[in-house]
DNA sequence: TGTTTTTTTTGACAAATGGCAAAAACTATT
DNA sequence: AATAGTTTTTGCCATTTGTCAAAAAAAACA
């Protein structure tokens, strides 16, 4: 719990009381390995922020191939802006690569919040546009470089993941083969 | 004018009062070819909106290549975020393609609309969040797509402005060599 | 129109990645 | 330890993309 309250302060500074309404307001949620926390086609219901394992988001493309498009790990929001605040179908599903525990906020609970903390507009709107720029930095510079440099920049860039995930699932996110990625690997040991 | 008018509206419904005041508020500004409406290393000190012609997001690469990383063009904003926000320079500059008509606002100018258009905030904030998501979306599917594939889908959503940037530009956009871009546009024919 | 400059195309070859399938390595379970 | 299931590696060859440099085409300018 405690992080999510300091992930929260590091956009703004909240008293007491404030931070009391906000953990009273999160609930808890356990999620299985290969479970989904939403899935592709329905709406977002819920903000939720990692406390243990992984998410991935995921689709399928045109080629019926099982995409990874981003990973949320712990200490991180999970949430799907766009159907989240549009109430429309999310077209990617957000699945645990491990087992998970989340903290979860309903839309409800966010709207009191809202209207109990002046500034949690504010820091949500932060939030979600410094996690998009730094992807979106992250996928722009992956794509004007080789292979190769790409996994070399996915291990600098989030230490310690590409052990936790199935090298499949690693190789759609970085756009190459499965068996490339594991000559790569092979070629720079 | 009307264009960014529609553009709002789009996000929020507004009083024609609220409208004259975004109207007051609103400087046009022109930049020649080459020029920039932002340098990279600067701070962003203005929210601009373009009217006429064709800004690209672009900067030096750690091999000194030129990277164009986004396209602006007509009836869009053109903003970083973080820069602005949060008075830090800009890693990227904006630079105009061609030449360029702008309206553009100051920050002092936005902070007097929030304070006279409650949504403001709201919509500054949907504005950014959708543009990320679809930029972010559009980027990580180029990721996982051949050259070809990549130029194809570049045609379908942007139409038209292939035909106004030079092929070295989006070549580097699209994370090819303009030789490939070359050849695959002529397989294409 | 002719000249200069810039942009785009092309050739020849090297390097990287993909496609497919089998082998090997690893896990989980009994 | 043996079995079955999953994940990763490897071989072989096709395709794509990169590199470098020169030629061709297009644009800018006198």
């Amino acid at each position: 719990m405690k992080e999510l309250i300091n992930y929260i302060l590091k956009y703004s500074v909240l008293h007491e009381l404030q931070i009391e309404l906000i953990k009273s307001k999160a609930q808890m949620k356990v999620i299985k390995k290969g479970e989904c926390f939403l899935e592709a086609g329905k709406v977002a219901k819920q903000l939720g922020f990692v406390l243990e394992g992984i998410l991935r988001v995921c689709w399928y493309n045109d080629k019926g191939e099982d995409i990874t498009r981003a990973f949320i790990t712990e200490n991180h929001f999970a949430l799907n802006v766009s159907s989240f605040t549009n109430s429309t179908p999310s077209e990617v599903s957000f699945e645990a690569i491990s087992d998970c525990k989340l903290l979860v906020f309903s839309k409800n609970s966010l709207i009191e919040l809202e209207e109990a903390i002046a500034c949690w507009k504010e820091i949500m709107s932060k939030v979600t546009s410094t996690a998009l720029t730094n992807k979106l930095r992250i996928s722009n510079n992956m794509l004007i470089q080789d292979g190769k440099t790409r996994y070399l920049e996915f291990l600098k860039i989030y230490p310690g993941l590409a052990n936790r995930i199935p090298l499949s699932t690693l190789a759609s996110y970085l756009g190459i083969k499965q068996s490339s990625l594991s000559r790569i690997r092979k070629n720079i040991k």
